[in-house]
DNA sequence: GTAGGGTTAG
C-alpha cells in the first residue's frame, strides 16, 4: 500500500461506519439517485439521435470482441470512455472490469464517468477501490474526483486530497487547482477557495469563473462583480458561466437595478437565449418576488423544463398565489414528457397545502405513489404538511406511520401537524419518542413544540421544555425560539415576562422577536409599547408590507386614525401591497376561493342571497358585528356591509348551502381570523348545526356547538 | 494512442 492508499482507507475505515449512518449521507444518496433517474443525459429529443450512435458504438463494440481487439488497453479504455459518455454506466463498468491490466486511465475514465453522470457516490466507491488497488491516482484522476467531494459535503476527504496532492508535489496545474477551488466554494469555505487561487501560478478563463462564482454563490455579489471587472480588462471571455455567478452575484445584491442591470448585460452578449441562463434569470427574479418577471422569462421560453416549471409554481406559492399555483401546476401536469421531480412534488404539495385542497393533495399522493416518490423523505414531509393542514391529521398519521423511514423534518411536520390541531400533548410526547429513537431534534423541532404548547394555552409546559433546551439538552436558543416564548407568555397575558424576556437576549433580537411582541401588544391593547416596537421592526425589515398593517390596526384600535392614515400613505408610497385575504373552500373536490368583497366572483349572486340569510339567523340567535374589527374609519353601515363580506364568511355561507346538513365545512383561509369572523363562526357552528373547521395562518379552529377549539385563543 | 476543472430548484 502507498501512503495515499494509507490516508484514503484510513479515512474510510474511520468514518465509514458514521458517515453511511448519518442523515447527510442518506440524503446525499437520495439526491444523487433521483438526479440520476430524473436527469438522463439524453433529453427525449436527441434520443433519436442517441440510439443511432449507441448501435453505431454497439457494432463497434462487438466488432472489437469478435476481432479479439478487447485485450488492447486503448481501445478498450476509449470503449469504456463511450458507454460512459451515453450514461450506460453499467456497459461502462463491464466492459472495464473485463480488463485484464487495468491502468490509472481506465479507472480514471470509470471515475469521471460517474462524476459527470451525477453519480458521485459510486465514483468515490471507484476511486478508493483504485487506491485499494495499490494504483496512485494522477493529476486527471484528482481533477475528476475532487468535484465529488465538493458535491457531497465531503470536507474531512476533500481536505486530505488537497493536501496529498500538494505533499505529492505533482507541480502546479491549473485544471486540478480550478478543481480545488470549486470544491472549497461547494464547502462553503470561501476564504480556503480564495487562498488556492491567489497561489495558482497560472490561472485561465475557468479559474476566474470558479472564484467570482464561488463569491456569487455566497452572497458576496460585491466581491463577485469586482473580481469580474478585474478580469474583464484583461482579455477574459465571457462565456455562460460568468454570465450565470453574475447572476447569481446579482441576487445577493440588493435593488433591482442590479438585476435588470446583468439581465440586459446577458442580452448584450448573446446569452439571453440560453437555457440555463433564462432558468438562472427566472430564479433571480422568483428570489426578489418579481413574480412578473419571471413569468415574462417563463412565457417567453420556447422549450420549458421541468426546473423551469417548477421555479415557476415555487413563484406562485412563495408569492403566495395559490390558486394560480394550482392552476399552473394542472397545466404542468398535462405536458408530456415533463418529468417531475421531487421539488416540483413538493411545491405542489405546498400550494394543496397552504389553499386547503385536500381533493388536489391526495391527488397528488396518488400520483406519488405511482411514479414512486414515496421514499424520498423531502416529498414524505410534504405529504404530512398537506394531510396535517388539509384538516386531515389522521391521514397524515397513517403515512408518517407507514414510513419505513424518517428524518427529521418528517418529525417535524408530524408535530407541527398536531400542534397546529391544538394537540399539545401528543405532539409533546412524539418530541419525546424522537428524542428516544436518538434522532436528533434541529430548530424547527424545538419551534414546532414550542407552537404547539402555545395553541394548546399549554404556557407552563412550553415554559418548562424552554428551560429544559437551555439547561438539560444544551441547546443554544435561536431567535425563532426566543419568538415561541414571546408568544407563549404574550398568550398568558404577561406582555411583561414577555418584553423582559426580550431584552435579556444574548444577542439583538431580529424582525421575528418583534413580530411576535408586537402581536402581544395588539392583543393586549399596549399601543405605546406597541409603536416602539413598530419603529425598531421598521428599522430591521423596511420592506415588510405586514409589520405597517400591524402598525396601522394599532392605530385604528386606538381610534388614531391620523396614524392609521399616515402608515397606509408610506405602505403606498414605498410600493408595498399587502397580501390580500382570501379564504378556500373544497366542495366536491373543486376547490372555491373568496375574496373580500369581490363582486366579480362566478357565484356572487348566489353567495349573496346565503351570506344575507346566514347573518339575519345568526343575529336572531344575538350575533352582534363587531364594528372594531373593522380598521379603518367608516360609518357604521359600511362597516357592517365590510364585515360581512369578509372572505371567511363568504366562503361559510357557500359551504352552507352547498353542502349537506351534517357535513363539516372545511376553510383554508392565507390570514390570521379576524374577531368578527371568529365570533360569527361560534354562532353559525350552533344555529346552523354544522362543524367548522377553519385553517387560518397560524391553526386550525374547530367550531361546534358554538364554542371553538382553540378556547378564544389564537 | 485512451482520461480532466466551472451551471439552474427545497
Amino acid at each position: 500500500m502507498n501512503q495515499f492508499s494509507i490516508v484514503v482507507n484510513r479515512y474510510f475505515s474511520h468514518q465509514k461506519s458514521s458517515y453511511i449512518n448519518s442523515n447527510i449521507f442518506k440524503n446525499n444518496c437520495f439526491n444523487l439517485i433521483q438526479r440520476s433517474y430524473l436527469r438522463p443525459s439524453i433529453s427525449h429529443a436527441s434520443i433519436l439521435q442517441h440510439v443511432k450512435e449507441l448501435k453505431h458504438l454497439q457494432q463497434v463494440h462487438a466488432y472489437i470482441v469478435t476481432s479479439g481487439l478487447a485485450q488492447n488497453i486503448f481501445l478498450s479504455n476509449r470503449l469504456t470512455n463511450s458507454y460512459a459518455s451515453c450514461g450506460l454506466m453499467n456497459d461502462a463498468e463491464q466492459i472495464f472490469h473485463r480488463i485484464p491490466c487495468k491502468n490509472v486511465v481506465s479507472w480514471t475514465i470509470l471515475i469521471s464517468g460517474y462524476a459527470k453522470n451525477y453519480r458521485f457516490v459510486e465514483a468515490i466507491g471507484v476511486f478508493s477501490e483504485m487506491v485499494a488497488s495499490g494504483l496512485l491516482p494522477n493529476d486527471i484522476t484528482i481533477s475528476s474526483i475532487v468535484p465529488a467531494f465538493g458535491k457531497l459535503g465531503l470536507t474531512q476527504i476533500g481536505k486530505s486530497i488537497h493536501s496529498f496532492w500538494i505533499r505529492r508535489g505533482y507541480g502546479s496545474n491549473v485544471i486540478v487547482e480550478t478543481a480545488l477551488v470549486g470544491m472549497y466554494s461547494r464547502f462553503g469555505h470561501v476564504g480556503v477557495a480564495r487562498k488556492v487561487f491567489d497561489y495558482m501560478p497560472e490561472r485561465n478563463d475557468v479559474s476566474w469563473n470558479a472564484i467570482i462564482e464561488c463569491y456569487s454563490d455566497h452572497g458576496f455579489g460585491e466581491e463577485g462583480f469586482r473580481l469580474f471587472n478585474l478580469v474583464r480588462r484583461e482579455g477574459f471571455t465571457v462565456d455562460c458561466f460568468t454570465i450565470m455567478s453574475l447572476i447569481s452575484a446579482a441576487s445577493s445584491i440588493d435593488g433591482s437595478r442590479v438585476g435588470e442591470g446583468i439581465h440586459s448585460f446577458a442580452s448584450r452578449t448573446g446569452f439571453q437565449n440560453d437555457q440555463l441562463v433564462r432558468t438562472a434569470l427566472m430564479n433571480m427574479y422568483v428570489n426578489r418576488n418579481c413574480t412578473d418577471d419571471a413569468y415574462f422569462i417563463f412565457n417567453e421560453m420556447k422549450v420549458k423544463d421541468v426546473v423551469a416549471w417548477t421555479l415557476m409554481l415555487t413563484a406562485f406559492s412563495s408569492g403566495k398565489y395559490w390558486a394560480k399555483a394550482l392552476e399552473h401546476f394542472n397545466e404542468m401536469m398535462r405536458v408530456e414528457d415533463l418529468e417531475l421531480d421531487s421539488v416540483a412534488l413538493m411545491g405542489i404539495l405546498k400550494s394543496c397545502s397552504s389553499l386547503g385542497a385536500l381533493h388536489q393533495g391526495r391527488g397528488v399522493h396518488a400520483l406519488i405513489v405511482k411514479i414512486g416518490f414515496t421514499h424520498d423523505m423531502f416529498v414524505g414531509s410534504s405529504i404530512i404538511d398537506m394531510y396535517a393542514n388539509c384538516a386531515n391529521l389522521e391521514d397524515a398519521r397513517i403515512f408518517f406511520e407507514g414510513m419505513e423511514e424518517k428524518d427529521v423534518a418528517c418529525w417535524n411536520a408530524m408535530i407541527a401537524g398536531n400542534g397546529m390541531n391544538g394537540y399539545g400533548n401528543d405532539a409533546i410526547d412524539l418530541f419525546l419518542q424522537m428524542k428516544g429513537l436518538d434522532i436528533n431534534p434541529d430548530e424547527s423541532t424545538l419551534v414546532c413544540v414550542l407552537c404547539a404548547c402555545s395553541h394548546a394555552g399549554m404556557v407552563d409546559k412550553g415554559l418548562d421544555i424552554f428551560s429544559h433546551m437551555v439547561k438539560t439538552w444544551n441547546i443554544v436558543p435561536s431567535s425563532r425560539h426566543y419568538a415561541c416564548v414571546v408568544d407563549l407568555l404574550s398568550r398568558a397575558g404577561r406582555l411583561r415576562d414577555a418584553y423582559s424576556l426580550v431584552n435579556s437576549m444574548p444577542f439583538d433580537p431580529d424582525f421575528e422577536v418583534y413580530c411576535a411582541l408586537l402581536s402581544a401588544c395588539k392583543v393586549h391593547g399596549k399601543i405605546e409599547l406597541g409603536i416602539e416596537i413598530s419603529n425598531k421592526l421598521f428599522q430591521l425589515e423596511p420592506n415588510d408590507a405586514g409589520y405597517y398593517v400591524l402598525l396601522s390596526n394599532m392605530y385604528a384600535l386606538a381610534g388614531n386614525w391620523e396614524g392609521v392614515k399616515m402608515t397606509r400613505v408610506s405602505l403606498r408610497a414605498k410600493g408595498l401591497k399587502k397580501d390580500p385575504g382570501f379564504s378556500s373552500i373544497e366542495i366536491n373536490g373543486e376547490l372555491y376561493t373568496f375574496m373580500a368583497g369581490q363582486k366579480d366572483h362566478p357565484q356572487y349572486s348566489e353567495v349573496e342571497g346565503l351570506v344575507k340569510f346566514m347573518i339575519e339567523r345568526i343575529k336572531e340567535a344575538g350575533y352582534v358585528p363587531d364594528t372594531k374589527s373593522v380598521l379603518q374609519e367608516l360609518s357604521d353601515d359600511v362597516k357592517f356591509d365590510i364585515l360581512y363580506h369578509h372572505s371567511e364568511k363568504l366562503a361559510i355561507a357557500f359551504g352552507l348551502g352547498r353542502t349537506k346538513q351534517g357535513t363539516i365545512i372545511r376553510i383554508t383561509k392565507n390570514l390570521r381570523t379576524c374577531n368578527d369572523c371568529h365570533y360569527a363562526s361560534k354562532f353559525i357552528s350552533k344555529v346552523f348545526e354544522r362543524v367548522l373547521v377553519v385553517k387560518d395562518a397560524n391553526r386550525f379552529h374547530v367550531f361546534e356547538g358554538g364554542v371553538c377549539s382553540c378556547k378564544d385563543f389564537w
